[in-house]
DNA sequence: GCTGCGATTGACGGGTCAGTCAAGGCTGGA
DNA sequence: TCCAGCCTTGACTGACCCGTCAATCGCAGC
């Protein structure tokens, strides 16, 4: 594929989907008028529509944007010759890492589309279930190996390792201020530690 | 208190509770309209805001009354004397008992309150913390006894916990047929096992 | 039967907002 | 310089919906 041809220097598109993570970050997704983005961004409200379908297709973008990357690395890592726990310690890590470097973008795709049972969550399934099926992979390596007991289904452990760490995020989320590196450093070891130790002695 | 004097047999006000319920699973709290409860409760549109302030306190109300029980059984879980796993299981057949009973609430509970960060989750955010504080006190207890390993915070342990129980229902929420009883009596254990045995062998 | 009052009704006001569209701007090629 | 075509603008349309309110109902007590 060539490089664009057109688009001179600013990205209008780019900078409407910037703007559009803020705004549904800050406002959420139902609250915020598609005025709200354009204003954001510096444009006229007409132009989201040039770019965009809908208000929803700007949502849908953002969110096929990042997830595609994720499920594609829980893929690749997968690939690797390492021990089970280490692979679901770098998915932890990578999930982790996407939220301290775009916590607006982590926080519109969680709250938006992974929880939203009555909207985007149900359009985006599939891509979730991907998710969810690369995680099972992993496990099943594990238990393949010995590493891992088979007390659980590989299914019941993928979905209990994402829902810890979605939690974390949700955590973050819901919390006032930032987060600090050091938070951020020891949540990757802990959801691995609680997962794969457990509580018991 | 006395028994109400009035209301001679249909408690409208619960009339239209129990149909908010069932239009909010349905639609979604924002999608649906006030119109929408009053129809399907099979009553006037302005007898809703006779019984109610607004829409939104129709969900707080729906909220409250099952939040306010649940917090309640783990305390009263704490105070048992029993092990800290097995007070982690009765907490989770709580939930997963409320879920089998009312799948439409606890729907409406997690999809628009719990998980809602920018709306009723933000209001409520003091409940929320309060069911996270006393399971993070059973967590504390069972590490007192040895039961439990210090490896992670009682906060974060409870927190994973929680974490693990709202991903099973949130399967089940986006799940598209009604869940058997197997599956409602196994997850119970499967979510025990998971966070108290860990997934290494 | 009459009166008082809470329960109930549903049309309406006022405001909001997604998406459209016609017009104007800009740029690169001829 | 001129033209063609994409980019950009923002006022406008049509629809939607929350909450109000004036009117009506029906029961309880007298």
């Amino acid at each position: 594929m060539a490089a664009r041809p057109r688009a001179p220097v600013p990205d209008k598109r780019r900078i409407i989907l910037d703007a559009a993570v803020k705004v549904f970050a800050r406002q959420g997704f139902t609250q915020c008028r598609v005025a709200d983005i354009a204003d954001e961004a510096g444009v006229a409200y007409g132009l989201v529509y040039h770019y965009f379908r809908s208000k929803d297709a700007v949502l849908d973008t953002l969110f096929l944007e990042r997830w595609e990357v994720m499920v594609e690395v829980i893929g690749q890592v997968d690939q690797q010759d390492l021990p089970a726990r280490e692979k679901l310690r770098y998915v932890a890590g990578f999930i982790d890492d996407s939220y301290r470097h775009d916590p607006d973008l982590m926080k519109v795709i969680i709250v938006e589309v992974t929880r939203a049972a009555n909207s985007f969550g149900r359009t985006h399934m599939p891509d979730i279930q991907r998710a969810y099926g690369r995680l099972a992979t992993i496990v099943e390596g594990g238990m393949r190996t010995g590493e891992f007991r088979t007390a659980v289904t590989p299914a019941f452990a993928a979905m209990a390792f994402y829902g810890v760490i979605e939690q974390v995020l949700t955590q973050w989320i819901f919390a006032e201020g930032p987060i600090g590196d050091e938070e951020f450093d020891r949540a990757k070891d802990l959801i691995v530690e609680t997962v794969c130790g457990g509580l018991n002695g």
